[in-house]
DNA sequence: ACCATTATTGAACTTTTGGTCAATAAGACC
DNA sequence: GGTCTTATTGACCAAAAGTTCAATAATGGT
């Protein structure tokens, strides 16, 4: 009867007992990832461990306290989620702005456009802003100047003085636009409109980053409005 | 003691005792709204009316369970805050499509970019969509196709076809770059880039529907690229 | 095959928290 | 001032949820 009731549900028939530490650690954490990201860190640890097919006791033998778990599941969603080949890309004297701008992004999306991370950073966000906020200083102190300084070189403009308010609020926008397809999907559960096919972000994105770079080149070159 | 106490602390000496019925009515819902949208609501009765200055239990006199005080939250912040002015202003005749969009932006941004609707709109994104939806499809029933027009008329376009995937992305851009100021304020905590004034999100928002028409206008009329 | 290690569990404890209810007292009306 | 209504409270309840701990049983090494 057990073992039909197994059969019938959903899980996999969770071939439990005595995994190694360090596995199930892993096991745990990822699926403390996928958890957390859906009922947020007030889900309660007797419904994740019954995800994971071992009871919540077990759960104290790999972390003293569930603080501990989430501290980790933190650590993992943000800190392991950050790629250094972003600033190097950035940096590339071969690729001409527009490239550089549209495969950033690509990169970008794919990494952080994710069930997990954008319902995770929002999650923290809401509670406590300390968490994501290494993260943000990330982006704003290794990302933000570049992509300043590509779209001066698309708009041929001297790179070298401070970015204006008015220039970082227009890439906040492009920036912002780009995150919100993030918002749609897995927060609100809403459809994109993609262009192409029901599973790529990338025709939205160029044309995007496309409508980004003319603005900044119709605003702030030369000729630029008011 | 007690006395002294009371003057020591933050909040206000709380006149307490017998409030008539529909001002109690109405301080317990303008408070459940500020203490849902800052805690979620997973947040404690208790702490709410210790805000509030009364027992919890009185609570259970105006409202029979948590979840009918949440309904009534959402319900106030959701529904009361919808503009039907907003429809009759993208409808008239004697404004030109970018004045319209962004006396149209202004307004909705000032209704909608505050701190309680934010938050309770993302938190009750993130539990279950249900309860947003109905916004949303006001937005997409009635907004949405207003906008396309509008910035249809500005690229001197057919506004009687049905909308492409490409022009509701770029739309949903624009609308997202927009919204995502309210999320970086009241969720992230960080401040915007304001070119003005610290407190005017006018002129970001200004740019943006400038720099959203532009683009249009070049992606979607006769010359438009790929 | 046995043993030692330790992953895993069941039972129990404590605090938190939504909810109930009978008792109290503030204020309105006479 | 007395009385009636009902807003307000304190005591209590039950379920939920984080945490502890002693007991159990897989597994790897000998």
């Amino acid at each position: 009867m057990e073992l039909l009731a197994n059969v019938v549900l959903d899980k996999p028939p969770a071939l439990r007992r005595r995994m190694n530490t360090v596995d199930r650690q892993k096991q745990i954490i990822d699926g403390a990832i996928q958890f957390f990201a859906r009922y947020g860190m007030d889900g309660q640890l007797r419904n994740l461990t019954e995800e994971l097919g071992i009871t919540h006791t077990l759960l104290y033998h790999y972390f003293p306290t569930k603080d501990a778990l989430i501290k980790k599941v933190y650590q993992e969603v943000f800190e392991r989620r950050w790629k250094t080949e972003w600033e190097d890309l950035l940096d590339d004297k071969t690729l001409q702005p527009e490239a550089k701008l549209n495969a950033f992004y690509l990169d970008y999306s794919a990494s952080v456009l994710t069930y997990d991370f954008v319902r995770i950073l929002i999650y923290s966000g809401l509670s406590a802003h300390a968490i994501s906020d290494r993260f943000f200083e990330s982006l704003r102190s290794r990302l933000i100047p570049r992509l300043i300084r590509e779209t001066r070189k698309y708009c041929q403009r001297n790179t070298r003085t401070k970015p204006s308010n008015r220039e970082l609020e227009l890439l906040m926008g492009l920036h912002g636009g780009i995150f919100y397809i993030g918002i749609r999907r897995w927060i609100y559960g809403q459809a994109i409109y993609s262009p192409v096919s029901p599973n790529t972000d990338e025709a939205i994105i160029r044309d995007r980053i496309y409508s980004y770079l003319l603005s900044a080149q119709n605003l702030f070159t030369s000729s630029a409005r008011s």
